[in-house]
DNA sequence: TCAATACCCACGAAAACCCATTGTATCCCG
DNA sequence: CGGGATACAATGGGTTTTCGTGGGTATTGA
């Protein structure tokens, strides 16, 4: 699986009264270059403190690979067992948004708590996905590199700037 | 086997004094881009104390699925045993409902017996299917992971909020 | 006839949609 | 090279539509 469009770059976007975030338009290119759907798959990242993004076409992979993994497996019942579970996690889990005309989403409200965004929303890309963030909470976290910090303390500062 | 439009998501919906739930609206617009039927097939989950569901579409496909693993194991007594009972509990054992013009449907009382559903009814997309969980069960349960559990309750948080 | 089901309408909250403004980067032409 | 025009991005606010839900009425079938 050699995805040809892959996210990079970061933003930060402001969530407004509504919960509504503009997705930055460099990532919304992406995913509609991967398929043509003007919708976004948010779940709960695996290891760190923020959401994971990604594109339907995404999640439909995944599904994918889970499934030829269980007919290969198949009959034995710890194997049935991951693969319910893992199917649960990976659509009960998350939630598709579509994003409008002028690109901004809804936040869900499960989301947005899960993720403990507040009033701003720091977009990672990481090739595959984007991560999306609470800024205070990526600049608590041990084991982001300070480069990445710094990306996120400049991008804050220009926002108050202006 | 590659279905194009995945059940995902998680909602939960009153059961009111009739019997009729809401099919959660992003479940019902998976159904319709899988074919034009405005119905579900409902039947009791295999491994766990909830129900599963899906479109009438999708019960065809299972049926040939079974049939090929059939051809392939071939005169053996047990596997035609088994494919028997396979589909016995595929086709006798699942109810079809449809849904009105709001999106409800009505409950078959034995299903909701076999689900155990009580006045909640949290829905659960996985991929090709989707799942209907009275909550209460769903959070005893010792095989599904906690994240999902953290969902439940939330769903149920922010219906008490309301 | 009676009970169960299908159909109909009605409401409040939430979500989707539309339009308008601002700031910024880009382009084009003098 | 500079400066005005242009296009697009992010954001704010109002309006319309949809969704989940409750309750009433007709219809059907035993």
């Amino acid at each position: 699986m050699a995805l040809e469009h892959l996210f990079q770059g970061s933003a930060l976007n402001a969530v407004d009264g509504k919960g509504r975030v503009s997705i930055p338009a460099f990532l919304r290119s992406v995913i509609e270059r991967r398929g043509d759907a003007r919708t976004i798959v948010l779940a709960k990242h695996e290891a760190f403190a923020c959401l994971s993004a990604y594109d339907p076409g995404y999640a439909a992979l995944k599904h994918a690979k889970l499934e030829r993994l269980l007919e290969k497996e198949e009959t034995s019942p710890d194997a049935q067992l991951e693969y319910q579970q893992r199917n649960l996690m990976a659509f009960a889990a998350t939630e598709e948004v579509p994003y409008d005309s002028s690109g901004r989403i809804l936040m869900p409200p499960m989301m947005r708590r899960k993720g403990e965004i507040g009033d701003l929303a720091l977009f990672l890309g990481t090739g595959e996905t984007f991560q999306v963030w609470n800024p205070e909470l990526l600049l608590k976290d041990a084991r982001i590199p300070e480069d990445l910090k710094d990306i996120a303390r400049f991008r804050l500062d220009e926002r108050r700037a202006s």
